[in-house]
DNA sequence: ATTGGCACTCGATAGCATCGAGTGCCAACC
DNA sequence: GGTTGGCACTCGATGCTATCGAGTGCCAAT
């Protein structure tokens, strides 16, 4: 590949992400970064159709990026110069601005990130699995019922509640918080250790309970992923159905969860079209990093939009926002 | 209006749903309950278009109704024969095995609600002004970081994080939150009284920051609304741009609680097209419900779908689910 | 190797005839 | 007098054909 036909190829990808429509040798040749006239365009153009870069939806049309297309653009792409000022400055005074509850935040940030980009945006928090234990409490809901409240390092709130044949009386649950705090506090969530034994049976047999439930609760993660912008996948594509596939795989949240995993698992941040595997969302691109809490590996944000996509905006918003929220969360 | 004009009505606005297509004179005639002939029927139909029930996309097209026409058919409809039994059951099923978190479950109910319908489904939570304090805790995030955890009698948890300037010994907080209890556990959420003196001026002065802060907490109900199916409007609606106009206005979740309210303020449980003011929803109808935890009305589900909905099947999931989502809040 | 020229392709658009579902009206009927 | 069959009429939908033009592939000239 050399230098003129890259340069074709990223005039292609640059007018069919503005345009949306097949792009023809005459619009190419008229793109100030190629001095050649249509003809040898065209002929270029053969070239990156047999090698699988472009596409041409019928005779007699322009051409249009394949997967493989838009991959070399990406990869090919300047490391970006970053966000414009007015994107920049939305993202300061979001971050200045941020404020309550860990969900809150990372629902408010999904939206934000949709803003920026125009796209949907997915924010996956902060896994459980790294944290430690800062407080477990035991309220009482009703005589046979607890409500277990553990609070995580990374601020995240987990909660259960357990059910008892017997009536617990106050100051049972009172003792036994301090005992399963003195006992799990500080402790990673991912490996608790026993509770050791009181003295008091009664107040063991909760403990242990309590622990269990408690344990149980870092596998699931569901909770933790917010989508925003959802409404903009109407807008990224004009085929309803394609609609309504997106959409509707973009409600199964351990798809999208998985997604992310996927492509971060596979070193790159930008996966094209069919390089994931998630058939539903084939016509889609997705943009991830991931963000780091205290220098640690927290959690994951992306963005989702059409193959179609503005990626340098995109690239950038999604490496800035990462990076603001992983220290708008170490902070806090 | 006379009984034949009214079955006329019902038979146009029941084949509406199906179709979709402008309903002729002769499919009405056809119909079991219309025992006349395609020519009684269009002078009737006439009639009706007059008086604002039907309206004629063009001439020779067949009719279809208004939104007068699918409120005089909502309103003569029978008390509803309730579910099916496949859905009945899907319910039962549901809320025996719903668990955790109150969040979890109010979320996992607008989805089942989306999946009785087929349309995107609401869920907005017990409203936190009727419920009483259970427990509330002060957790060390960083040193001067604090960590404020609401329990509330209606299974709700909130949160708030206070910053100070002067670092906090664990002890501190410890006291602090002993105090902050005593003083406010069991008081309304809504109204909470002040933190009289402990003896420790620091204490007193976190107790009152953490009071304030709290029952700033009260106000946003923000995070207390659900909605499910989203997906659902893009089958819903062919135009692609009315999908995007609702799922936009969908993301807005103050203008979807706003709606709610509004409807059930109006006394009715079916808003039908522009009866409601929210103009991206015109073409949208809603049907909505309250529940009631304790005998005590907590909060609202609805279900959001096209004007051409099928009321029936829509009132009778509304209905059935607020009931059992109210027991099974009552029941925790 | 590049380019201008040229015949060719084929989707898009427009014009036109046809079809048929549906209407409004009227006269006939019970 | 309400109901109905008959009938002329309307008008969107469908299908056909002609035209247009953006774009191509190829070739010969530079």
């Amino acid at each position: 590949m050399d230098e003129r036909k890259a340069a074709i190829l990223r005039a292609v990808v640059e007018t069919y992400v503005e345009t949306a429509q097949p792009i023809g040798s005459g619009h190419v040749a008229r793109h100030p970064d190629v001095a050649v006239s249509p003809a040898t365009v065209r002929n270029e153009m053969v070239a990156l159709e047999h090698e699988g870069y472009l596409y041409q939806p019928h005779t007699s049309a322009g051409r249009v990026p394949t997967d493989k297309g838009y991959r070399f653009f990406v990869d090919s792409l300047a490391p970006s110069g970053g966000l414009g000022s007015v994107e920049r400055q939305q993202v300061g005074q979001f971050f200045e601005s941020a404020h309550g509850a860990l969900e809150r935040m990372l629902h408010d940030t999904s939206r934000l990130l949709a803003a920026l980009t125009d796209y949907a945006a997915v924010v996956v928090g902060p896994a459980p699995e790294t944290s430690m234990l800062r407080s477990v409490q035991m309220v009482g809901l009703s005589p046979r019922h607890v409500l277990v409240v553990v609070v995580l390092s990374n601020g995240a709130i987990e909660r259960t509640t357990l059910e008892f044949d017997d009536d617990l009386g106050d100051d049972v649950l009172a003792s036994a918080t301090a005992h399963l705090s003195a006992a799990l506090v500080g402790q990673p969530f991912a490996q608790l250790g026993q509770v050791g034994p009181s003295g008091d049976s009664s107040i063991d047999a909760l403990c242990r309970v309590a622990r269990d439930a408690v344990a149980q609760l870092c596998g699931d993660e569901s909770d933790a992923v917010f989508v925003g912008g959802t409404a903009r996948v109407a807008q990224a594509f004009d085929a309803v159905d394609t609609v309504r596939n997106v959409l509707v795989t973009l409600e199964q949240q351990y798809v999208v969860v998985g997604l992310l995993r996927d492509v971060l698992d596979r070193g790159v941040n930008v996966s094209i079209g069919a390089e994931h595997g998630v058939e539903p969302l084939a016509e889609c691109s997705v943009v991830v990093a991931p963000y780091e809490v205290d220098g640690e590996l927290a959690g994951t944000i992306g963005v989702l939009g059409p193959t179609r996509m503005h990626y340098q905006q995109a690239m950038a918003a999604v490496a800035v926002v990462s990076r603001q929220l992983g220290q708008a969360l170490t902070e806090r």
